[in-house]
DNA sequence: TTGTAGGCGTTATCAT
DNA sequence: ATGATAACGCCTACAA
């Protein structure tokens, strides 16, 4: 590997001139030519390693995700992708697995890291973890979840309105019995959706049953349990309202198990969207978050704060949801 | 942020002890004492871009796939990170999105961000783009497809004998008349998938038809054509083997618009697992790949080879693939 | 516009 | 076992 120094050597000017050139600072013409030419010759790469020593920047942001197999993460990154990856930024990705304590691991794992800055979908609402990479200066860009205590620019979307406009849309094909699997409380967005599910209740002026209320994991694995009890009530709901997507996955898979037929048997609203979801029969009614989209606002948030631009902070884009509604929620009448 | 230098300055010994220190190597117990004190007093935590200037070691590895938001794609990015990740390495991932160019481009940004190490899924087996990256000294380890003409490690999946399982187990079930959307016959995989549907034929004594075989992109809208291609034949055949993700998804999709019952109408066997796939009435007869397994074993190959040690290049690993069998495909006895 | 030289935070070599 | 010091490759005053 050749250096600046080689160039210089070659081209017969001082390292200085070639940084300048590298940098993209005026310099003489023959001169860049020589330049040019040398690091042509060379197959010279400037060494960012080097660089980042001396400027303090890496080009490089960090990116802490629940888990790298969720579909609506990976939108996310797309997204994110979309903006940083043309600037020449990195983006190095690690998952928390839906567990705090590597959530907090992997923050100070990212600090240590160097990275210019960060972008996190934190597993909890709750704690402060986040709060360190926010004292250790460097920017952090929160994602589809906002953090108590934490003064953070954020893109969210509107998950309470979200939730409204599914139950909305319920209760107007006639159901008065909606059943809500709610997630963890201590997820922001799983208070909001608990939240626009009771507001859209009350809207309408229907009564809110405690049964009809129950609680789950946002894991892998959520859902099960929880869809079991809706259905061993006495008097069930006609329909319920799943409010993520493992959660969604696993009631369809309890239904099937059961024989009970979606839309039909046991109406369905979920959240979070797949392309297979509108493949089955009937297609899966689901509120669809802008998941790229909320990508490429993180990425140009964070950008705008690394570039040391600390206007409107902190910043919170909070965009909205679209509903796509199907047969799987009956028509009563 | 404080440096190993006013940790020794605190702990009133010089920097190489710090260093040796930080290292694990062995010091006076006094002096470590000191040191433990003065890092926790200043909240030191060292700089790895030094580290790495120093020492020509990133503990970062470059990971480049077609596009973040496949599934496959993520499963073996998990693989790799739960093997790198406690290891201290950091993933920087980067997509190709399924284009030769930036696949290019990316193997040569990937360099320039000097990685310790790379894995890559190739968009195509024909090029040499890859070569690039092993030329200049970086290990570098394919994952899912080959490259001709590129001695690398690498670990991918018997598809010969995936699609060979898939497609006698159609035979099995009574078919004789099979149609298989391969993919482009560039893609190592598309190849050996297209090569296990005629060995079968073959090996049943059933006779290869021309118009059977038909072929389309490995990207997001691959199939949609060519399905159609197929069920406007005048002699159709009865079952249609699908040779990866997009295209089982997309000809289910033209199955459902066509009013077409799988597994009724028309017999289907795809590749690559979802969750979901196995949801659907009848479930989705598909060729699983091992992809978390794929990347803990390039992880694998792939620190071995950063560790310098060079033995059975180049390593191919070849996994088994497993078969699902549902109603997906009809039984016609 | 250019050259020189000091410094970024480590590691590694040499003496001690 | 430890200290002093020269790299590592680049950037940036400063002086010319």
């Amino acid at each position: 590997m050749s250096t600046i120094k080689d160039v210089a050597k070659l081209a017969e000017v001082s390292v200085g001139t070639v940084s300048r050139y590298i940098n993209g600072y005026k310099i003489k013409d023959d001169n860049r030519i020589k330049i040019q030419q040398a690091i042509e010759r060379l197959n010279f790469t400037f060494n960012p390693i080097a660089r980042g020593l001396r400027t303090n920047k890496t080009y490089s942001v960090g990116v802490l995700i629940p888990r790298i197999t969720d579909i609506f993460c990976t939108q996310v990154i797309e997204g994110i992708e979309e903006v940083l990856n043309t600037l020449n930024y990195s983006i190095v990705v690690c998952s928390s697995n839906d567990n705090v304590k590597q959530e907090t691991e992997k923050i100070q794992y990212l600090k240590n890291k160097v990275v210019d800055g960060m972008i996190v979908m934190p597993v909890t609402s709750s704690q402060l973890h986040v709060k360190e990479a926010v004292d250790s200066g460097i920017p952090v860009v929160l994602v589809d979840r906002l953090v108590k205590g934490c003064e953070l620019d954020a893109v969210i979307c509107d998950n309470v309105n979200g939730a409204y406009s599914a139950i909305e849309m319920i209760i107007n094909k006639g159901h008065r019995k909606i059943g809500i699997i709610a997630g963890p409380q201590e997820i922001y967005t799983a208070q909001e959706r608990l939240n626009g599910y009771l507001r859209a209740l009350n809207d309408y002026n229907i009564e809110v049953k405690e049964e009809y209320i129950v609680y789950s994991e946002y894991k892998k694995d959520g859902g099960l349990d929880a869809f079991n009890q809706l259905m061993s009530l006495k008097d069930r709901p006609t329909a319920i309202f799943t409010t993520n997507y493992p959660i969604t996955v696993n009631s369809m898979k309890v239904m099937m198990e059961k024989g009970l037929k979606m839309g039909e048997d046991i109406s369905l609203c979920g959240y979070d969207q797949t392309e297979l979801f509108q493949m089955f029969n009937p297609p899966v009614s689901v509120v669809v978050q802008p998941s790229k989209e909320i990508g490429v606002q993180a990425a140009e948030i964070l950008l705008k704060r690394m570039n040391g631009d600390d206007s409107r902070f902190p910043q919170i884009q909070r965009l909205k949801t679209q509903l796509i509604s199907t047969d799987s929620v009956k028509t009563m009448f």
